[in-house]
RNA sequence: CGGGGCGUAGUUCAUCGGUAGAACGCUCGGUUUGGGACCGAGAAGUAGAGGGUUCAAUUCCCUCCACCCCGACCA
């Protein structure tokens, strides 16, 4: 295992002191000036750019095609739709005052965009023929949290939101199933991080939605984290914006839409679920560096030598990064990039050297291994595609041992105080049950899984029928 | 928005009615480098903002602001 860190709080002791200071020591991200802003940092910045180039692919690769839409939306919009306002009205930031002059009408800053795209969508949809629209957009939004966490929860964010319109419903769930699927994909691919798909609640599902499509992955501490989710906006909002055409038959019809959305809330839960005491660890396929070599001294040799190294993985596709700073000590490099995360560090002083060898120590483990020069090359490729896989497998062994089952409410109460992680039980589906519940434990309904198969049961709280078993934890 | 905390150098903090100090970091020079090196020299502060008390306020009082933590709300 890596070394401990000084300035650093243990992860095992306190993980929101650890997390609060590694994001920061790592250099990920900084807070801004203004209440609950954060700013990405160049290391930060680009684990999310990295996300969004293998996203963005995958988006237009379904056919998805990416545009832009206004920051600013008129109040009016956000109102036509009546749980959307209800919703988002808490959190709105809202422009009064334009060129010194007070505005006639008052203008949000989006929160999210289904109103202002669906106002275009109405002028551009007539005819059968017009659909499906397929637009997706890479922008920032802003919801005014009282409560802000680096990444997790901030007043502004970056994510990505898909809007869709299509003819019929059958159309529109297929879209809203693929985009959980695409994001699903993402977080074990990616992110090596296991989770739960599945449907929310009528109390927690998106403002506006019909139904909402959500992937949750478990912390450290045994908190839910609501990682993405996706909409089944079935007709609510195009009733409201007249998004109409004309079918085949010649009858007007209202479109059916979808809405899905994955932000920078996921690189934190990247950045929890992995890290460790000594720093953080962040997954070879979001590394904004794969690979660090470090020259134990700056002896021109060896320097020389990292340098016709690094050029080698770099022309093999891998993130390399040589570290010679001779005013640092290789103690402080190598504390340094375990810090920050790097999942291969590549060792070379003057015995390596002289031996024709290397050291090569996988960040996850803190496992050493030396080896010739002649095999540079495939190890760190064989060792990024290890870690990557040993990373997924670490979280979903957390994931599968802090999954539980309860029919017993005292049980259930006794669990989300002790251990808490996701736990299963049957519900009645009934919000003044999950109220209650979430008063007396502090746990939410985060999904019904959608591999759930229907059963008979009693609702864990008050032992009313209940036909599935919904999973609850507490949340972020 | 409720409860708590904090605001002094880049950072973490000390000082305490008499006008500012340490450590780390930073700059320069030199010696170093196999798990956070060392020596020397140096730069760095309108003490969050405003008001009050006082001969005198970073210090005491009030107001505001900001940030952090805990709750309610949320991607």
């Amino acid at each position: 295992m890596a070394f401990e860190k000084k300035q650093l709080p243990k992860k095992s002791e306190s993980l929101s002191d650890w997390y609060n200071r590694v994001v920061q020591l790592a250099e990920l991200a900084d807070y801004g000036p203004a209440k609950g802003t954060m700013i990405f940092r160049p290391y930060g910045y680009r684990i999310w750019e990295l996300l969004t180039e293998a996203m963005d692919k995958e988006i237009k690769e379904a056919g998805v095609e990416n545009a832009y839409f206004p920051l600013f939306i008129p109040e009016s919009f956000l109102k036509k739709e009546k749980q959307h306002v209800e919703g988002f009205a808490p959190e709105l930031a809202v422009v009064t005052i334009g060129g010194g002059e007070e505005l006639t009408e008052k203008l949000i800053v989006r929160p999210t965009s289904e109103t202002i795209m669906y106002d275009a969508y109405s002028k551009w949809v007539h005819s059968w023929r017009d659909l499906p629209i397929l637009i997706n957009q890479w922008n920032n939004v802003v919801r005014w949290e009282k409560r802000t966490y680096l990444f997790l929860r901030t007043s502004e964010f970056l994510w990505q939101e898909g809007h869709t319109a299509h003819a019929t419903h059958k159309e529109a769930l297929e879209m809203q199933s693929w985009a959980m699927g695409m994001y699903a994909k993402t977080y074990r691919e990616l992110f090596a991080l296991p989770g739960l798909v599945g449907r929310k609640s009528e109390k927690e599902k998106f403002a506006g939605a019909v139904a909402t499509l959500t992937y949750e992955s478990l912390m450290p501490e045994g908190k839910a984290l609501q990682s993405c989710t996706s909409h089944d906006l079935g007709q609510n909002f195009s009733k409201v914006f007249e998004i109409k055409f004309q079918d085949k038959e010649g009858k007007l019809q209202y479109a059916w839409q979808t809405s899905w959305g994955f932000s920078t809330r996921s690189v934190g839960g990247l950045l929890m679920a992995h890290g460790d005491d000594a720093g953080l660890v962040i997954p070879p396929r979001l590394a904004p560096i794969q690979t660090v070599i470090l020259p134990v001294t700056s002896d021109t040799k060896l320097v020389e030598k990292s340098r016709e190294m690094a050029k080698q993985l770099t022309d093999m596709g891998v993130r390399v990064k040589v570290d010679d700073r001779e005013d640092e000590s290789i103690g402080f490099r190598i504390n340094k990039w375990e810090l920050k995360g790097v999942p291969v560090r590549i060792e070379l002083g003057k015995r390596e050297l002289e031996n024709g060898e290397l050291t090569v120590v996988r960040r996850d483990t803190g496992e050493k291994q030396v080896i010739s020069h002649a095999k540079l090359g495939p190890t760190v490729k064989e060792l990024l595609v290890t870690i990557q896989s040993d990373l997924l497998a670490k979280q979903e062994k957390f994931l599968t041992e802090n999954t539980r089952e309860t029919g017993n409410y005292e049980e259930f109460k006794k669990i989300m105080e002790e251990k808490r992680g996701f736990l299963k039980a049957y519900w009645c589906e009934d919000a003044e049950c999950e109220a209650k519940i979430k008063e007396e434990t502090k746990a939410t309904v985060r999904c019904l899984p959608e591999d759930a198969k229907f059963s008979q049961g009693k609702c864990v709280k008050c032992g009313k029928e209940a036909r599935n078993k919904w999973v609850f934890a507490l949340a972020y």
